[in-house]
DNA sequence: CCCGTATATTGATGGATGTCAATACAGGAG
DNA sequence: CTCCTGTATTGACATCCATCAATATACGGG
């Protein structure tokens, strides 16, 4: 993945299609969709949202997330890449420090797709 | 993977997890919600779902899903497998035909998971 | 029993992806 | 400027996965 810069926030769900897949969906728009669900449909990226979201503040750094993860530290930060390109993650530097919260918004917007 | 028999369906959502990653969650309890997800985390089929629940009666043949995927029959059937191995489709045999429905419940649990 | 149709399974293949070690980058302390 | 610490990126590797052609299975009709 030869990606020397930031990706572009994906769209957000609602623009696109009806919620609870009342209607048949093209191809274009089902890759956009699944792109979004991908970044969530992983063990490592569920635990990350989880945590930050419970955290107090609702904010965490990658600093407090490698050890309840189990992961090492740039394993993380690729997941919370992952995440802030699908614009369900927000990040916000303080000095050293990376600090991470969940778009709630976003997230709702994703499940009002399934239900 | 060699599956020479039919997966079991995983567990309901609910019965893990409160709704809307409001807690931190364990590594096993991530793994399973993932696998769930990933089965939707897909572009043929989130458009499988859509064109399922759109159809007259709720259901539809594999026939009648091939032309609008544009995939050979393999491939979607293969989708349909993945489906409802996740318990989110559920098929019925008449005749020749296998007829899929969508199990809203478990697509809603998975919705609420998020949201 | 044999054929045609509908669906499922197998096997192979190219591409995506999760993971880590090594390294680069950035900011604060001294 | 120079270290130290926190974070991001790169490169490599193993695994997973979507897809199709070929084949197998199941069912109904004649």
């Amino acid at each position: 993945m030869p990606r020397t810069t930031a990706e572009l926030p994906l769209e957000p769900v609602g623009v696109c299609c009806p919620s609870g897949l009342t209607t048949p969906m093209d191809r274009p728009t089902a890759e956009r969709l699944a792109r979004l669900l991908k970044a969530v449909a992983d063990p490592a990226r569920l635990q990350l949202l989880a945590l930050i979201k419970s955290s107090p503040g609702g904010e965490s750094c990658v600093c407090d997330l490698t050890v309840p993860l189990a992961l090492a530290q740039p394993t993380v930060s690729h997941h919370l890449r992952v995440l802030t390109d699908a614009g369900l993650l927000t990040r916000r530097n303080r000095g050293t420090w990376a600090y991470y919260s969940v778009n709630e918004p976003r997230l709702q917007e994703l499940g009002a797709l399934l239900g």
